[in-house]
RNA sequence: GGUCCAGUAACUCAGCGGUAGAGUAUCUGCCUUUUAAGCAGAGAGUCGUUGGUUCGAGUCCAACCUGGAUCACCA
């Protein structure tokens, strides 16, 4: 017994047959598409008028036959329009073949446009052809716009489907392939905003002998001719830096990290990340740009500066919010803490089942607490400042109080967004930072750094002061379309093999 | 990993102890201005998997698989 999916194929293929037999090439090498649907979509009357024939390319959505003569949905990737396709203007042989024709086929259609009896802008074709033949069908959709809006009868909603066979989804939820296009220009208008800055784009390692700039555990590859393990970036930073030793005064990198880690709604283990290192900048200096940068794409993008997200009025215009941990420690949970407050940090964190990795200090006991009970109740932008130096291994410390690390990660509507500091330049510093790291490493904390020889010894050559910012650009798309799973933001999200 | 929810026809779902259902899709017939086309008819499901309870299991129970939500860790 054939599974009921293999019957479809196999009617599909019988039709297949027939074109053959009738000398029809289903897969034809040549199109030959004058128009694109929504050049003829502009202008209708004029088209109309002057009666010139066109020929449009596409695919098959949906068909409506009756005798001899039928109406299709012809599809691209500019717009939808509908052909309408009768015997005796297409003759009997090309209306034979019209009716070996099922949804899901390319197709292109020769004709004038026209408006139907019933009022709708159609294609009059003269002569369709086949362009390639569909062999397992779609899933149907039907639709029907009522007072300008669109409603679904049925539509392709297993989650699990939809991320397995994206293509699937992009084909029959139009809305999916808006967020994809969306995602596009957010990181074109990113490119250049910071091209017009002067910011050089650059690509460094991704597979990497020694992995670095972020806590997180790696992928580990091997490479057979040096017969040397590798491992996939976890951060572009300490490569990025090397080059503003190598002189280069504004860099940036937009690309893939990798992170060995649990997969959640947040959390790709892949991710697409933007870096950047402005030498003679500051924490200031990437306040500015990063409210620079995020105003600029609300305009290019959403084309406003206030959106809905999660039920919340996001503001994006400039100046955020600036708060420092410890002001949101006391704002949001009416606790005072400083540097020596240890003892009641760990009690606060024992209080409120605050995991805390073996061989923290106050400072991480801090940030566990803000990161637990904090970070999630900012909705507007906000510059959250001031980070403990102790999980801010790559920083410099504040001048005033070295404790504190001269830091910022933006927040919005719960989510960090963006983290930013004044890089640590000094080289004997940044192996002190760095073999604590290791310190943690030995306890057990799988995610604290290792020591990176090859990058202390570029610091040493001297590197200039600088600012540096990352943005987790899935996590801004999700932001930027309305979503909560960054599912829907990667085209092709990880999933366990079927 | 913990908890909760879901998996029945190609799609969306109903059925929750007694012979597997609907709409759409598909196939056949009719139909020259339809548009969720229409009318008439037909075919189509190991009811996620494996066990168990029962005279009898999509239906109850258990385990497992897959996915989603949520909590814990991380961007």
């Amino acid at each position: 017994m054939q599974s009921r999916e293999n019957q479809f194929i196999q009617l599909r293929k019988q039709k297949l047959e027939k074109l053959y037999t009738a000398g029809i090439d289903p897969y034809p090498i040549k199109s030959h598409r004058t128009h694109k649907i929504t050049e003829v979509l502009k202008g209708k009357e004029e088209w109309v008028a002057s009666g010139q024939e066109v020929i449009l390319a596409g695919r098959l959505v949906a068909m409506r036959r009756q005798g001899k003569l039928g109406f299709g949905d012809l599809e691209d990737a500019s717009g939808k329009i509908q052909i309408y396709v009768a015997q005796n203007l297409v003759g009997e042989e090309n209306y034979e073949l019209f009716k070996l024709c099922d949804s899901g086929d390319f197709i292109q259609a020769k004709g004038t446009l026209f408006f139907t009896q019933a009022g709708e802008y159609s294609l009059k074709a003269s002569q369709i052809s086949l362009l390639a033949k569909n062999l397992r069908p779609l899933p149907p959709i039907k639709e029907k716009v009522i007072d300008g809006k669109l409603v679904r009868y049925s539509a392709l909603s297993d989650v699990e489907l939809r991320y397995r066979k994206r293509y699937l989804d992009l084909l029959l939820n139009p809305s999916h392939r808006d967020i994809f296009i969306r995602r596009a220009k957010i990181i074109s208008a990113i490119r250049s905003f910071l091209d017009e800055r002067e910011f050089i784009e650059v690509e460094t390692p991704i597979l990497q002998p020694l992995y670095g700039g972020a806590n997180a555990r790696p992928f580990v590859t091997h490479h057979n001719a040096l017969n040397i393990d590798l491992y996939l970036r976890i951060a572009t930073e300490l490569y990025l830096k090397r080059l503003i030793v190598g002189g280069f005064e504004k860099v940036y990198e937009l690309g893939k990290d990798f992170r060995n880690e649990g997969m959640d709604r947040t959390h790709n283990p892949e991710f697409t990340m933007l870096e950047l290192y402005e030498a003679y900048s500051d924490l200031e200096g990437m306040m500015e740009l990063t409210e620079s940068l995020l105003q600029c794409l609300a305009m290019d993008v959403l084309h406003q500066s206030i959106y809905r997200f999660k039920g919340y009025d996001i503001d994006l215009s400039k100046p955020f919010q600036r708060a420092s941990m410890q002001e949101l420690l006391k704002e949001y949970l009416n606790l005072e803490l400083s540097e020596d407050d240890y003892e009641q940090a760990l009690a606060f964190c024992k209080q409120h089942d605050i995991e805390v990795p073996p061989g923290s200090k106050t400072g991480k006991l801090i940030y566990l607490i803000y990161e637990d009970m904090v970070e999630d109740k900012i909705i507007q932008p906000t510059f959250v400042t001031d980070f403990p130096k102790e999980v801010s291994p790559l920083a410099k410390a504040k001048p005033d109080n070295p404790f504190w690390a001269d830091r910022f990660e933006l927040v919005v509507a719960g989510y960090e967004l963006a983290n930013a500091f004044s890089e640590l330049n000094d080289p004997l510093e940044q192996r002190v930072r760095l073999e604590a790291q290791a310190a943690l490493r030995a306890l057990g904390d799988e995610e604290a750094a290792v020591v990176d020889e090859d990058f202390l010894e570029a610091l040493e050559y001297g590197m200039p002061p600088m600012g540096g910012l990352g943005i987790g650009i899935d996590r801004l798309v999700m932001l930027l379309t309305e979503n909560d799973s960054i599912k829907e933001v990667i085209l092709f999200p990880q999933m366990k093999p079927e």
